[in-house]
DNA sequence: TTGTACGCGTTATCAG
DNA sequence: CTGATAACGCGTACAA
């Protein structure tokens, strides 16, 4: 693979003329240039970026650390990263999360080893001692949490409102007429689950509104913990069914929906369903499903702009940006609105 | 951050045993050794990679090259290479397809530049311009092609036979009785659909039944064209409703379904209904979707071994791995089978 | 068992 | 506008 110094012998320049052209920072004669310009065709010259990242210590590179979840919200939200970390110049380098923590802390310095220009994280999972390493690193490099994940962590974090958003769930079924409703909620080790269950109840007692214990389930952010919610509150549940069930998540309100049909139950007639996180499967069901969708562009572009500034302003403050949900009203709370949402909507 | 002198000194030998240290490479006196951990430790030092790639010419780096699909085929295909390749030591640098063709190949060069030591490609979808240059890569790194792109590349290939899992498919409905087998198939102008289309047809033609072109859709792999499909075979089809329909992705199945279960139409009992991929879903929705089991983990694993080996037997010759593909039977076709698939089976 | 010295490919600095 | 040269951090002959 041909390197600088062949182009430079080629072009008949020096390596520094070659440089300048690659960078294109200096002045450099048009001529000179197109000769140096031919010669890379020619040899088919690609820059080798570790060679650069040495030099310049920047690598255009940021390590995400993703989880393995079935959930396809993460999913997406990687997409979006990549996608505006392309738009900036940046590309991405990934590590999953396992299962045991000590590998959490290894997938870190395999990033740092890589020397990446900064670190997202992207669960809401996080091992105590992984997080509070990586707060550490935060001291070299920048660090942003895309989720609540408990204690203020010196990190920069991003993340979505649930309370408000589960706040404002409850406001738009209580208009719609519902008074009994069920709420799936997460696991409560996890901040961003409380988060929306406590704006579920918040919600509750301003619309002067009990919260029945035999209207909460725990489910754990999965289908099937949602299919087996609704199969409780309709089949064991001491209280009768509720007229609607709040889940806070998409794929648990996904896996309500199922028991639902299955039983021949109508959505939103006999019961209203509702979601967190609009992805796209939310959209694409029968019935479409109304949600909260995650500002999950806003969430990658301020990632990529909290980066890039902490890089640049060489800023030690730590930001913590908290963006807005937007209520999505759809056919599993709204028969008014679309069964199926066509295609080129939104 | 410490560098490799730093640790050296620290520890009062030479930056060589401390190479030795890491690497364990060459006899290092435990003593010796000791010490050197000791200040690895207390410098945090984390050993750089580009520099090490710059002298090995390795970088441990397998760039992946993965399409923005809704389809979470591709999601979860992609987890388990990352998996696969972690088992081996190998991190993933990813690029996302995008529109431009252009990009296509500016990603590669992208790649390139990073040094990985190979390219993994995960789509159908592949733009000729953009294969051809990586074919032309191939030269100089292994390549491998996730599915069946069309015509005979020179580059490493592994796919699942959509063919024959497709004929497995008719032969499993014909024995439960169905005769009226409607297809939706994927765009004409990609392999992997043409595959499956095949297969298809010679089962049916292997079952002496007759393939009517009204029983034939042509979707896009989106749940919306599964929805379309089933539509059109229920409400417009001048022969009636098919007893069976078999889709050629999961995506266009759940669409189907989708619109069935709208319509209050039963699955299996008025109509079967069959998908191809076996995303996480299929065995999380109700009813459970019968559908053909890419071995994604094969895929995955095989996909590593080809790029290790390619590097280190320095093998030129391409190889060309054509996996079998299995059939998951579930309730969608056979209501002997669980409704709702449980937790902890397979 | 350990150390010295060079080179990997690039950019930054300085001198012309 | 251009060029020579010193880093960047590491691995590895070769020498000791």
């Amino acid at each position: 693979m041909a390197n600088i110094r062949d182009v430079a012998k080629r072009a008949g320049v020096s390596i520094t003329t070659v440089s300048r052209v690659i960078n294109n920072i200096d002045p450099v004669n048009p001529e000179t240039r197109l000769a140096v310009e031919q010669a890379m065709v020619e040899l088919e010259y690609v820059p080798n970026q570790l060679a650069r990242g040495m030099r310049t210590r920047r690598t255009n590179t940021i390590g995400i650390i993703i989880p393995e979840f079935v959930n396809s919200f993460y999913h997406e939200l990687f997409q979006y990263i990549e996608e505006e970390a392309a738009l900036t110049g940046y590309s991405l380098f990934v590590c999953s999360t396992r299962e045991h923590t000590d590998q959490g802390i290894d997938q870190i310095k395999e990033l740092i080893s890589r020397r990446i220009d900064g670190i997202v994280l992207c669960t809401y999972r996080g091992d105590v001692r992984m997080l509070t390493y990586l707060e550490q690193v935060a001291g070299d490099i920048p660090v942003i949490f895309l989720d609540n994940l408990g204690r203020d962590y010196q990190v920069n974090t991003i993340y979505t409102d649930g309370f408000t958003a589960m706040e404002k769930m409850v406001f738009h079924l209580v208009d719609l007429g519902h008074t009994n409703i069920a709420f799936i909620k997460g696991l409560e080790q996890y901040p961003v689950a409380n988060d929306r269950f406590a704006g579920f109840k918040h919600g509750m007692e301003k619309n002067s509104l009990a919260v029945d214990q035999s209207y909460i389930f725990e489910g754990d952010y999965s289908l099937q913990s949602g299919y087996m919610a609704s199969q409780y509150f309709f089949e064991q549940c001491p209280k009768g069914p509720p007229d609607a069930i709040m889940a806070a998540s998409d794929l648990m309100a996904i896996g309500a929906i199922n028991y639902l049909l299955s039983k021949g139950i109508k959505i939103p007639q006999d019961v209203a369903v509702t979601g967190y996180d609009d992805i796209s499967l939310a959209r694409l069901m029968v019935p479409s499903l109304t949600t909260i969708a995650q500002p999950i562009r806003d969430i990658a572009k301020q990632s990529m702009n909290l980066i890039i500034n902490s890089k640049e302003a060489r800023a030690k403050e730590r930001k913590h940006l908290v963006l807005e949900g937007v209520l999505k009203i759809r056919h599993s709370t709204d028969p008014t609105k679309p069964k199926v949402v066509e295609l080129d909507l939104e």
